[in-house]
RNA sequence: CGGGAUGUGGCUCAGUUUGGUAGAGCGCUUCGUUCGGGACGAAGAGGUCGCAGGUUCAAAUCCUGUCAUCCCGACCA
């Protein structure tokens, strides 16, 4: 390709718009345009990454059995009634209506195509395990689409379906996904954590997400250094420490607490840790009213709560409200004594907590010396606390580490959830009908890209892993007017290219300097660089763009020498 | 949906407070000089100031409405 032609449009400024790397870079660097909030063109070299991504995915999918098909974006809405999904995924999925008034959606994900696909075609458990997968274009209405490919409205990703007859074969099914996402991401040469996930909407019951790290990924994550324990914070439990403190249970008493509201405040007041106060927040659930009851040094994994209590929503009530529903401030509600038709949810740690400050559920008022099971009992007694850094790890006690990480790929236990629900059976040995154990496994291809960029790059541009630079080198002629120059450039354009190498020759009317410029931001994983000495000495720069490094290389010996780099980074 | 902000040439932005002939830099076109890290000079092209109303002799500027975009939050296979 020549750049003369090559229809990548840079730009010399950030557009204001892009507020991360990776959306700055991929518009400055001619990969996307903008057509929508959360809506791109995929430019030629934004396209070409695209298709380099898929085609490891398509590979490592290939490799593990799975057939490629493909549905349509279009799904009418009679298969999301029947899943139950149409009323419960929301304003997020985009609805339209026909010409005849009738209801579709543009596919957010593809369980009930799938599902009723292969309720109809398949019957026997002889076809089994059966995995199929597409590359689709998916359209989700965020509420806020943001970040470029990072959360778009519109986006490609590939997602595969497993249908086995029983739950050890779902775990086979689940473990082969596991290693093939490891082996993508590692091929796309990025550096990643698998983490355990909570399943979400999508339902069912082992999760893992993988998760490139990046500070500005939008999920968090908690590992351990000393074993291999890595979780969604949604998710991330951790050991509890129970103190044997050999306190005796002292009497509860009422305290006058003027103007005391938070948990720093009552910490100073009654010269306590915070860990010794139980503090108690009200949220407004599918099941109703709910107190949460923590230590005063954790804070609420609303995920987890959510779970604890089986609802689909979970909301911390406002403060106005608060008065009117307890009458009393935010800053003093506390467990005991509470309305009886408020569900009480305790986290695990509450019982342990002897004499605890609480509040009196009077405005400016707090217990003293309250004690679980003598002076309040929870409904639920749950582990519903946020992960903070350093607490130990759930596996060997270890340090946990918390960091952000841009979530690309995750993988899910369907289980019978939508073969239930869409009457999916098949016959087993015995002529049972029996519902698939099913899987899903995504990955977001543009947020792959995008992600790659966010671990990639310095303040010049894109440093592209080989696997998915949209090019692997480009050759730069220093004099565009130089005949003899043009001609090298030609020759060894032609030498590379007929290897197999993808090749851009930057034959513009340009200065130098400019050639360079653009050549960092594009991120081309090689260099080559034709000039003078090029014509007086016979060599060539080559410079490796991750690296600086900068060789001098007889004509001749280029060739072989760039075959060599780049498949060393190619092997599959 | 709540809170905040912004819409002026392809891009970055000034001008709006105090209404009076629409600006700069970059990019683009042509010519010349330059030529190994985003050159210089000269001459050009390009804008219904997001859109619709209103106030006014006069609106980018004031008022009302509306749309779009971005940020924070809630949301999220």
């Amino acid at each position: 390709m020549k750049m003369s032609q090559l229809f990548s449009p840079t730009l010399r400024e950030t557009p204001a718009d892009a507020e991360i790397i990776s959306h700055q870079y991929m518009l400055r660097a001619g990969f996307i345009r903008k057509v929508a909030a959360g809506i791109y063109t995929y430019l030629p070299l934004g396209y070409r990454v695209i298709r380099k991504i898929e085609q490891i995915v398509r590979e490592e999918m290939n490799k593990k059995g799975a057939q490629e098909l493909l549905m349509p974006a279009l799904q009418p809405a009679e298969l999301w009634h029947e899943s139950g999904r149409w009323d419960i995924y929301g304003k997020e999925l985009m609805r339209l209506r026909d010409r005849h008034e009738r209801d579709f959606c543009l596919g957010p994900t593809h369980e009930e195509v799938i599902t009723d696909l292969v309720k109809r075609e398949v019957n026997s458990y002889r076809q089994l395990p059966l995995l199929l997968y597409q590359i689709q274009t998916k359209y989700r209405d965020e509420i806020r689409p943001r970040f470029g490919l990072m959360r778009g409205r519109e986006f490609i990703m590939k997602d595969l379906y497993s249908f086995d007859r029983d739950k050890e074969g779902l775990d086979e099914s689940y473990k082969k996904m596991y290693d093939a996402y490891c082996r993508i991401f590692e091929r796309c040469g990025l550096e990643y954590r698998s983490v355990e996930a909570d399943s979400g909407a999508i339902g069912g019951s082992s999760s893992h997400e993988f998760m490139v790290i990046a500070d500005s990924g939008e999920s968090v994550i908690a590992y351990c250094e000393n074993c291999d324990y890595a979780a969604n914070v949604e998710k991330a439990t951790f050991a509890m420490k129970v103190e044997n403190s050999k306190s005796v249970l002292q009497d509860l008493i009422k305290v006058e607490t003027p103007g005391v509201r938070t948990v720093a405040e009552l910490e100073q007041f009654f010269n306590l840790a915070a860990k010794q106060i139980l503090k108690t927040l009200i949220y407004e659930t599918e099941k109703g009213f709910v107190a949460v009851v923590l230590r005063g040094d954790r804070n609420v994994n609303e995920v987890k709560l959510q779970n604890v209590l089986d609802s689909k929503y979970v909301n911390l009530v406002n403060e106005d409200r608060v008065k009117e529903l307890i009458g009393c401030e935010v800053g003093s509600i506390g467990p005991v004594n509470l309305q009886e038709e408020i569900i009480l949810v305790a986290d695990r740690e509450v019982p342990y907590v002897l004499n605890a400050i609480c509040g009196a559920n009077e405005t400016n008022r707090h217990y003293q010396n309250v004690n679980y099971g003598r002076d309040f009992e929870a409904n639920i007694i749950e582990d519903i606390a946020l992960v903070e850094a350093g607490d130990p790890c759930p596996k060997c006690q270890g340090p946990l580490h918390i960091t952000r990480g841009i979530e690309v790929g995750h993988i899910f236990k369907l289980g019978t959830k939508y073969s239930a629900a869409l009457e999916a059976t098949f016959l087993d040995e015995d002529g049972q009908a029996r519902y698939y154990e099913m899987g899903c496994y995504g990955i977001g291809i543009g947020r792959t890209a995008a992600a790659a960029i966010e671990q990639n790059h310095d303040e010049h541009g894109i440093i592209w892993p080989v696997s998915i630079a949209p090019y692997h080198v480009v050759i730069i002629q220093v004099h565009d007017k130089e005949e003899k120059q043009k001609e090298i450039c030609e020759e060894l354009y032609n030498q590379l290219t007929d290897n197999g190498i993808e090749v851009v020759y930057d034959d513009r009317k340009e200065r130098v300097g400019v050639k360079f410029k653009d050549a960092d931001l594009i991120g081309f994983p090689l260099r080559i660089v034709v000039g003078p000495k090029t014509i007086n000495d016979g060599t060539v720069e080559v410079k490796i763009r991750k690296t600086g490094e900068q060789l001098v290389l007889p004509l001749t010996d280029v060739n072989s020498w760039v075959n060599n780099y780049i498949t060393s980074f190619l092997g599959k």
